[in-house]
RNA sequence: GCCGUCUUAGCUCAGCGGUAGAGCACUCGCUUCACACGCGAUAGGUCAGAAGUUCAAAUCUUCUAGACGGCACCA
C-alpha cells in the first residue's frame, strides 16, 4: 500500500464529512437500538450576521467530542444545530446596505420592503457559519437545523408572550431606560457596557435662588449639563444643615423660563459635590425615582436620535446632546452661573455593539416581571443543584448572586427585523394581546387595530431555544397562523422547517439536554433565562451540566477583538495546521480557564497527527496477512461471549472477525506466557481507555488529550513499535496482528477529537467494516465513527507486566545515557553486563533481543556478579542492580567520574529528605502507615544504589 | 464599594495535602530501513511574598502585593 509519508490534512478533511452526512451518522435514528439511552446537546446559537471565532471553535470541539463519544458508546445522540436571527445587526447591516446601494434608508422602502430585504440577506449571508461547522467535522443533526425565526419557533414566541401577560408577568409601561440613539432602539441592561472616560469633567453651574432671606444661588454639579434644560427640581439632603432652610423654596432655571422646586430627599448624599442636586426625572433612573417621591413633572428634552427637542427651548432645539452642552456650558458662562469645571474621571454607558453612550431615557417598553421567574430558578439550584456547573466554582456562585438582584427585563426593541410583538391597539389606545391578529380582533369585538410596531429582544426568542427547537410551539400549535403578522406567508414558508412526527416527539425524547457548552459572558443574558422559561413552559429542567468554557485570549492576553487586531481566524489555523489538530489543541487547553493564544501550541497537535500518521503507515507496510482483532496466529478471533452473537445480519458461518467490548484479550491472566510488551501494551491501552472515559465523563478535556498523547507517542511508538520492530519487518503475523490491534483501538479513542485523521487512516486498516461497530449500528455503513469506544477493561491491567516492563526500559535508558555521554558513537555497539538473580534475571533474559536493539548492544551479560575491566562505565538500576558497560580505550575516567557524582549527588538529596522525615518522631506515629513504609522502602533503595556508585567511584581511582 | 479568579521552568500552561510535570524554546549527539512535523541524551523551578493549620502544604486558612473578570454606584 502505496501511503504518502506526510499526513496532508486537505486531502482527509475534503473526503470525509459529506458521506457523514448523507449517511445519516450524525443523526439520532441511526440507531436502531430500542433501549439505546439518548444523549442530546443542543448548539448555542451563533448569530447569523456572524462568521467563526476561535471561542465557537473551543466550544464546538468540546462539544463534538462529547457527542462523538456518546454515539460511540452506542447512545441515540442527537447535537440540535441553529441560529439566531441578530435583531440589531442584521437591521444595522440591512440598513448599511441600502445606504450604500441605494442612498435609501429603511423609512424610504417602509417596513415590510425592509423585513423582504433582512430576509434576502439572510438567506444570502446567514449560512456562512453553518458552512465553517462543516469544516470543523462537528457531527450535528443539519436536518433539525432551527433558526429562531422558523415559524414554529416564531408561533412559540407569540405563545409564550401571551401567556406571560394573560399572567401578569408581563406589562408595558414608562420606566427609564437605556437607549442607543445610534441604533434607536431601548437595550437591556445587559447589552450596555461601561467605559471609562478619564477626561471626563464635572460641571458646577449655580442656580439662582429669588426668596428673600436666602443665598443667591444654590450651586449644583452635574456630568451632563444638557439635561439640565429638564430639571424639574433641585433636590438636598434634608439632614443638611446648609440647605435645610431653602426646602420649599425653589430656583429660576436658567435658559427657561421656569421656576422649579426645592426638595428634600434623603437619596443626596450631602458629602458629594456640592450636596444640591438638580433633578431631571426623564432622563435620570434616580432623579426618576425622586420624581416619583415628589410628584414631579417629567420633562423630556431629547428626540430619539439624541438632539434636543421643542421642549429644551427654541435655542437648543435640533442641537445634538453634546453640541447643546457646549450650548449650555457657554450660556451659563456668559450668564456668570458657572461656577467651576473640574476634571472628572467617568465611566459611561456606552452600546455594547456600536459603542455609542447610551441615553437614559423616559420611555414606554415592554417589560417581563423577573421576580417569580427568578424564584424558580433559585428553588432549582437550591432543592437540585441544577444545573450543575462545569468548572462549578466560581460561576454557581455568580449565577446565583445574579438571579438574586435580578430586576425586570426591557423586552422591545424599536426595530423591524424580529418578532413582532403580538400586541394590538384600537383607536382608544386599548391593548390586545394575542397570538394571531383574528384571535385580537375577536377580542376587541371586530374593531379595527393596528399592531404594535415593535420587535422583542432577540434574546427572548433565544431564551426559548431549549425547547422550542424540539418543536414546541405552545398551545397554538397546529392552528393555522398564516395571518399572523405582516410577513409575507412565502418569507415564512420559505424559511421554516417542516416538523416531521419525529422531530415533535423530540421534547419528550431530548429535554432536558445533557449539557450546555458556553461561555461565560451569556450565562445571565442567555443561560438563565433558558433555565426560568423552559421551567416555566414546559416544567422541566433545560439541561443538566453547563459546561463554562474560559476566554481564548490574544497573543496579547487580552479577549480577542476586531478593534485590537489580535484575533487569530479559525479557519486560518485549520489551513496551516489541520482541523483535527486545532481541535485537539483546542481540547488541551479546555480546562475552564483563559488561555492565551499561541501558534506554537497547535504545532504541538499537527505534530502529533504526523505522528499517528506514520505509526499507521508503518504498521501498513509490515500488515500482510495480518488480522486486526486475532491475537494468535491461524486463529480468527471469535467474540468472547456478548457483542459477537448480539449482532445481527451475519450468518454465523461468515462471521468476521471481531472484537469485544472490552480490548482484545492478547494473553490469559493465569498463564502469563505471552511476551511482555504484549502483556504491557494491552495493559497500557486499558489503563488509557479507563482514564480517558473517566475524564471525560467529568469534562476534563485536557486530561484526556494528555493521557492520549502519551499514550500513542511514548508508549505506543517509542516503546512498543520500537521493540516489536524486528518481529513485523521480519513478517511475524503474530506480531502484526497484535499491533494493529492495539493501533486501531487507539485510532477509535483518538476519533472523537481528531475525526478526519481517524477515519482516513481506519479505513486502510485490513478489514474494518461495520463488524467493530456496537450493535445499534449494525446496519450502517463502514466508518470509525460508529465503531465501539474503547471502554477499558480493569481485568487486563497487568502491574506485573507494568514492573516488568519498566525494568526493561529503565535498563535500555541507563544503557543511552551511558553511551550518550561517553559520546559512543551510534554505530559503535556496545556489551552490557547487569548483576542480577532471581526473577530480574529472568525478565531480563526474557527480553535479550529487545534490549539489545534499543540499547544498541551486541552482548547481554547477565551474571550474579559484575566481572568486567575497570574502563567500563556503571550505573544501578530501580531495584538496585548493577549494570556496567566496558569501554576499553573509550572512557575517560574524569567525565565518568563526574557522571557518577552527579547520580550520587541526585540521589543523596532525596535521602536526607528522606532522612528527615523518618527521624521525625510526629511523622512516624502519626502519618499512615503505608506511607512509613513507602518511604522506609524507598530509603532502603536509595541508600543501595548510592552504595553501588560511591564504590564505583573508588574503583575508578 | 461588593463578589470572584489568577500569580508554578525562558514562553504557554497542567497538577490542587504525601518524592515538582508537559509542550515549545535552549544545550549535546544522530541521514538508526514509519516519521527531521523525527530519534536519543541532558540542563532548567526556595510553585508571587508573609503568617497559620497539619506528621506532611505548590495544593487548605488568613493577610499583603500585582494582573484580570463580574456586579453595583457614579449629581
Amino acid at each position: 500500500m502505496e501511503i504518502p509519508k506526510a499526513y496532508d490534512p486537505k486531502q482527509a478533511e475534503e473526503s470525509h464529512y459529506e458521506r457523514w452526512e448523507t449517511s445519516g451518522f450524525f443523526k439520532p435514528e441511526i440507531n436502531k437500538d430500542p433501549d439505546a439511552e439518548k444523549y442530546s446537546i443542543v448548539i448555542p446559537p451563533p448569530n447569523v450576521t456572524g462568521s467563526l471565532h476561535m471561542g465557537h471553535a473551543l466550544q464546538h470541539t468540546i462539544m463534538d467530542v462529547l457527542i462523538r463519544w456518546k454515539r460511540m458508546q452506542g447512545f441515540r445522540t442527537l447535537w440540535l444545530p441553529g441560529t439566531d436571527h441578530a435583531g440589531i445587526s442584521v437591521q444595522r447591516k440591512v440598513a448599511e446596505q441600502l445606504r450604500e446601494e441605494e442612498g435609501k434608508t429603511p423609512i424610504d422602502i417602509g417596513r415590510e420592503e425592509f423585513i423582504r430585504r433582512a430576509w434576502a440577506w439572510k438567506e444570502q449571508y446567514g449560512n456562512t457559519i453553518t458552512e465553517q461547522m462543516r469544516r470543523e467535522g462537528a457531527s450535528v443533526d443539519w436536518s433539525r437545523h432551527r433558526f429562531t425565526m422558523d415559524e414554529s419557533l416564531s408561533k412559540a414566541v407569540r405563545s409564550v408572550f401571551v401567556t406571560l401577560y394573560d399572567e401578569g408577568w408581563i406589562y408595558k409601561g414608562l420606566r427609564i431606560v437605556n437607549w442607543c440613539p445610534k441604533d434607536k432602539t431601548v437595550l437591556s441592561d445587559l447589552e450596555v457596557k461601561e467605559e471609562t472616560r478619564k477626561d471626563g469633567k464635572l460641571y458646577y453651574l449655580k442656580y439662582p435662588v429669588p426668596q428673600a432671606g436666602s443665598p443667591l444661588y444654590l450651586t449644583v454639579a452635574t456630568t451632563r449639563p444638557e439635561t439640565m434644560l429638564g430639571d424639574t427640581a433641585v433636590a438636598v439632603n434634608p439632614k443638611d444643615e446648609r440647605y435645610r432652610d431653602l426646602i420649599g423654596k425653589s430656583i429660576v432655571l436658567p435658559l427657561t423660563d421656569r421656576e422649579i422646586p426645592i426638595v428634600g430627599d434623603e437619596y443626596v448624599d450631602p458629602e458629594f459635590g456640592t450636596g444640591a442636586v438638580k433633578v431631571t426625572p426623564a432622563h435620570d433612573p434616580n432623579d426618576y425615582q425622586i420624581g416619583l417621591r415628589h410628584d414631579l413633572e417629567q420633562l423630556l428634552v431629547m428626540n430619539d436620535d439624541a438632539t434636543m427637542n421643542a421642549a429644551a427651548g427654541a435655542e437648543f432645539e435640533g442641537l445634538d446632546r453634546f453640541k447643546a452642552r457646549e450650548k449650555v456650558i457657554e450660556r451659563f458662562d456668559e450668564l456668570g452661573l458657572l461656577e467651576k469645571i473640574d476634571d472628572y474621571e467617568i465611566t459611561l454607558p456606552v452600546c455594547e455593539r456600536c459603542k455609542t453612550v447610551v441615553e437614559p431615557i423616559l420611555s414606554d417598553q415592554w417589560f417581563v416581571k423577573m421576580d417569580e421567574m427568578r424564584d424558580m430558578a433559585l428553588e432549582l439550584m437550591r432543592t437540585e443543584g441544577v444545573p450543575h456547573f462545569s468548572p462549578q466554582v466560581p460561576h454557581e456562585k455568580v449565577y446565583t448572586a445574579w438571579l438574586e438582584n435580578l430586576k425586570d427585563w426591557t423586552i422591545s426593541r424599536q426595530l423591524w427585523w424580529g418578532h413582532q410583538i403580538p400586541a394590538w391597539y384600537d383607536s382608544e389606545g386599548n391593548v390586545f394581546v394575542a397570538r394571531t391578529e383574528r384571535e385580537a380582533k375577536e377580542k376587541a369585538g371586530g374593531r379595527e387595530l393596528k399592531q404594535d410596531a415593535d420587535v422583542l429582544d432577540t434574546w427572548f426568542s433565544s431564551g426559548l431555544w431549549a425547547f422550542s427547537t424540539f418543536g414546541w410551539a405552545g398551545e397554538e400549535a397546529g392552528r393555522d397562523t398564516s395571518e399572523s403578522g405582516e410577513k409575507g406567508e412565502e418569507q415564512l414558508t420559505a424559511d421554516s422547517h417542516q416538523l416531521s412526527a419525529i422531530s415533535k416527539n423530540d421534547l419528550d425524547s431530548f429535554l432536558p439536554t445533557d449539557v450546555l457548552v458556553t461561555g461565560r459572558d451569556i450565562i445571565f443574558l442567555w443561560v438563565s433565562r433558558m433555565i426560568m422559561l423552559t421551567k416555566k413552559f414546559v416544567d422541566k429542567k433545560a439541561f443538566e451540566d453547563v459546561i463554562v468554557t474560559g476566554t481564548v485570549l490574544g497573543k496579547d492576553g487580552k479577549p480577542m477583538s476586531k478593534s485590537r487586531k489580535n484575533g487569530v481566524d479559525p479557519i486560518e489555523m485549520f489551513d496551516k495546521f489541520g482541523v483535527d489538530a486545532t481541535r485537539i489543541y483546542l481540547a488541551s487547553i479546555a480546562t475552564g480557564a483563559d488561555i492565551k493564544w499561541n501558534d506554537l501550541l497547535i504545532e504541538t497537535y499537527r505534530n502529533f497527527a504526523n505522528k499517528i500518521w506514520n505509526a499507521t503507515r508503518f504498521c501498513l507496510m509490515n500488515s500482510d496477512g495480518a488480522i486486526i482483532g486475532s491475537p494468535h496466529e491461524g486463529e480468527v478471533a471469535k467474540g468472547r461471549g456478548g457483542s459477537a452473537s448480539a449482532v445481527e445480519g451475519f450468518p454465523a458461518e461468515e462471521e468476521p472477525p471481531r472484537q469485544e467490548k472490552a480490548l482484545t484479550p492478547l494473553h490469559s491472566k493465569e498463564g502469563s506466557y505471552e511476551p511482555l510488551p504484549d502483556r504491557w501494551i494491552v495493559s497500557r491501552l486499558n489503563v488509557t481507555a479507563l482514564n480517558v472515559n473517566k475524564a471525560l465523563s467529568r469534562y476534563e478535556f485536557h486530561t484526556a488529550v494528555s493521557l492520549l498523547y502519551h499514550f500513542f507517542w511514548d508508549d505506543f511508538c517509542d516503546w512498543y513499535i520500537e521493540l516489536k520492530k524486528d518481529e513485523i519487518t521480519a513478517g511475524d503475523v503474530v506480531s502484526s496482528s497484535r499491533i494493529l490491534s492495539i493501533l486501531e483501538q487507539a485510532l477509535r479513542l483518538l476519533h472523537p477529537f481528531m475525526p478526519y485523521l481517524t477515519e482516513e487512516l481506519w479505513l486502510k486498516l485490513p478489514g474494518t467494516s461495520n463488524a467493530f461497530h456496537n450493535a445499534a449500528y449494525a446496519d450502517a455503513g463502514a466508518t470509525i465513527m460508529l465503531a465501539d469506544f474503547p471502554a477499558g477493561d480493569p481485568t487486563f491491567v497487568d502491574e506485573q507486566a507494568e514492573a516488568e516492563m519498566q525494568l526493561v526500559i529503565d535498563t535500555i535508558k541507563r544503557v543511552r545515557n551511558i553511551r550518550s555521554e561517553m559520546n559512543i558513537k551510534p554505530s559503535d555497539r556496545v556489551s552490557i553486563h547487569v548483576a542480577a538473580a532471581g526473577e530480574m534475571r529472568s525478565i531480563l533474559a526474557a527480553n535479550e533481543a529487545q534490549i539489545k536493539k534499543l540499547a544498541r548492544a551486541d552482548r547481554l551479560v547477565l551474571a550474579d556478579s559484575l566481572d568486567v575491566p575497570k574502563a567500563s562505565a556503571k550505573a544501578v538500576l530501580s531495584g538496585g542492580a548493577e549494570i556496567a558497560v566496558p569501554l576499553e580505550g573509550l572512557i575517560d575516567f574524569d567525565k565518568e567520574r563526574e557522571r557518577l557524582q552527579n547520580q550520587i549527588a541526585k540521589l543523596d538529596t532525596e535521602l536526607q529528605r528522606l532522612n528527615g522525615q523518618l527521624s521525625n518522631a510526629n511523622f512516624v506515629e502519626r502519618a499512615p502507615v503505608e506511607k512509613v513504609q513507602e518511604l522506609r522502602g524507598r530509603k532502603e533503595e536509595i541508600t543501595g544504589q548510592i552504595a553501588a556508585l560511591r564504590s564505583n567511584v573508588a574503583a575508578l581511582a
